[in-house]
DNA sequence: CATCCTTGGTCAACTATGATTTACTAAAAT
DNA sequence: ATTTTAGTAAATCATAGTTGACCAAGGATG
């Protein structure tokens, strides 16, 4: 199968293979995760919502705001999510109103290989590159990200 | 607002950010291919077929197999693009089943920027980084996609 | 204090998207 | 002649979201 020009230029371009392996990677943390969770019924949207939970616990209607999606999609995915025992709530002190989210680091074994398999992929990542490659390539993606946010909201 | 070992540590996640800076590159690419195009019924899913077309043509089918899906999407999603004139189709005269599929680079002026607007997002990052550090990071993305596709298969 | 508006959360009904399955036609290959 | 392949159409499905209606708790104001 021979290359054109274009071709090639698809292969070199860098914004193209950064969304491909993006969503390579993506598509590799699901499996993992689901495979360590030993949960079948984790979906994306779930996973989703991993980066806008913190560890001081995070409200539905934060979560949703962060996210910029309704607080009726978020509440039904904490749901889920909780019944899975990957997340747990716990009631606000403050406010009775409110819930707050948590990750269930603390729970059984599985659910903690689960969280650690989320992380997997960085260890082959590492290992792929070495450790210095790792922190200098992540230097620079990050810088990446921090480009592409400040262009987002101006 | 204090950051936790855990946020750190997410924040420090080179897979994370691929995830990211990918899905961010991805947004803008569409939203630049939608303004430049002029059409803003173009979708994702629209864009997403562009990497199984080549400039020599390629048939529904083929694109289908290279991309996992059933043909009867690829079909659709064809002809919505064709309506929108960003592809044309020839009949293949070695089989008249078959319907090769072609960008349309040589149509309209805006079709030809939309094309262009496709591959902005490149002189951006090579902006950004400078083109002896856009290659060398093209590099080792590169590397990464090789790898991870490798894995997939095995 | 009583009222009124806002906010946190949930439920249910609906919507859009992108896929699938089933069913079909026509041409190619065996 | 039979089976496989290219393409299409229609019905259906799963996902991930929306909107609207609602309740209960907080906050502000007369």
């Amino acid at each position: 199968m021979k290359k054109t020009d274009l071709e090639k230029q698809k292969n070199a371009s860098l914004s193209h293979q950064l969304i491909k392996v993006g969503r390579l990677i993506n598509e590799k943390g699901l499996a993992a995760a689901r495979g360590a969770f030993q949960l079948p019924e984790l979906k994306q949207s779930h996973l989703d919502l991993f980066p806008y939970i913190d560890f001081e616990g995070t409200s539905v209607s934060e979560i949703a705001r962060r996210k910029g999606v309704s607080k009726q999609s978020v509440s039904k995915l904490v749901q889920e999510m909780v019944r899975m025992k990957i997340l747990f709530l716990k009631a606000d002190p403050e406010d009775s109103r409110s819930k707050h989210v948590f990750f269930n680091t603390s729970g059984p074994l599985a659910i903690q290989k689960g969280l650690e398999a989320l992380m997997s992929v960085d260890h082959l990542l590492m290992e792929q590159l070495g450790e210095k490659p790792y922190m200098s390539m992540l230097k620079k993606v990050s810088g990446l990200v921090a480009v592409f946010q400040a262009k987002k909201r101006a």
